[in-house]
DNA sequence: GGCGGCATGTAAATGGTTACATGATTAC
DNA sequence: GTAATCATGTAACCATTTACATGCCGCC
């Protein structure tokens, strides 16, 4: 257990490697990079790092390989890894779990009466749009990634469909009120 | 205009000094500090040179006083600073707008099958509890400095109901998959 | 022979964080 | 007089990001 903290980041990876290991560095990012989510970019330069670190503390084991001449890092976690996971996931959970999640749309409605009437409305449009993009997003994904798997990962096209039918209930009343 | 691209925080600050102006880097973070998200500490090393770097681009006027001995710098959005707030507001909603918003809730229930049962169980007891607590934070807050200010904040209010009530709906799915 | 994907990494910059520091003022 | 709050800032640190770099392999 290392003394500061672990990221949300690290812990997430772990996850994963849980989940999917043996795996390498390059499947998680590519993994990552497949998610209808814009939180993390899944770049090399945070993932090799990471991962390393995560071996250097014991939650990750390593195992190289090679086919040919191509060498390939697999790593696998620890029994040391999945109490951490264990702990990462709760509960207890810490403080930043036990939050309102952040919306940009939610950030940018704020401020909507600095665009004119005829702004707004079309700030409403677009914001339509966006849902609804978000929402193909999400199917994509389904269909590409999680069907067949368990069915946490199931769970989490319904998070997404729920969150966004909240979202498109909230748009409406935010519309609802420019309109007045 | 600036070369790169302006960070989401340094917009919502540059919104809050439109809404709030003319306003102390102080009150921005006091104001900040008070809201029942998470995503920004408000922290001095951030807020303080941001407002400076957003005054050294001419989207804030800065105007200093003393009371007594006491100095304070208020500042005021400006023309081209309501522009660049504007253009943020969008549309056109950047990449970032488009996607699902990040759930730490969601990110650890992926991984719920590294758990025993019981802990499941526990878990979503805990998860409960936690929405609960988001709840009552939300309510707080709009009591405090939701009511009597404009619609908009308003709407802040019914957006946090709407998505816990959405995170709600999706925990009884993980809890029936749980069960199961 | 070249292009795209596999696989691993590093370098530099960035935009935050915590912690520290200072001094004035108000409330008790 | 002393504790809390007002008000402003800096220093050190950190985890990310983008961009760059290398070399191998399979395919056409």
């Amino acid at each position: 257990m290392s003394k500061r903290g672990s990221s949300e980041l690290e812990c997430f990876v772990l996850g994963l490697v849980w989940q999917l290991g043996p795996i390498s560095a390059y499947d998680v990012r590519a993994h990552m990079r497949r998610s209808p989510s814009t939180q993390w970019s899944g770049s090399a330069g945070a993932i090799y790092p990471l991962m390393s670190r995560l071996h250097r503390r014991h939650w990750l084991a390593a195992t190289r390989e090679s086919v040919g001449r191509r060498r390939r890092t697999r790593y696998r976690i620890t029994a040391a890894g999945r109490r951490a996971l264990r702990a990462w996931i709760g509960p207890p959970f810490s403080p930043d779990v036990m939050t309102v999640s952040y919306d940009p749309l939610r950030s940018r409605a704020r401020f909507l009466g600095a665009l004119s009437p005829r702004e707004r409305q079309r700030w409403i449009q677009g914001a339509e749009a966006a849902l609804h993009h978000i929402e193909a997003l999400i199917r994509t994904w389904h269909d590409e990634h999680a069907r067949g798997s368990d069915g946490f990962r199931a769970l989490l096209t319904i998070h997404g469909q729920l969150e966004t039918r909240a979202r498109r209930a909230w748009l409406r009343r935010v519309a609802e009120f420019v309109a007045s």
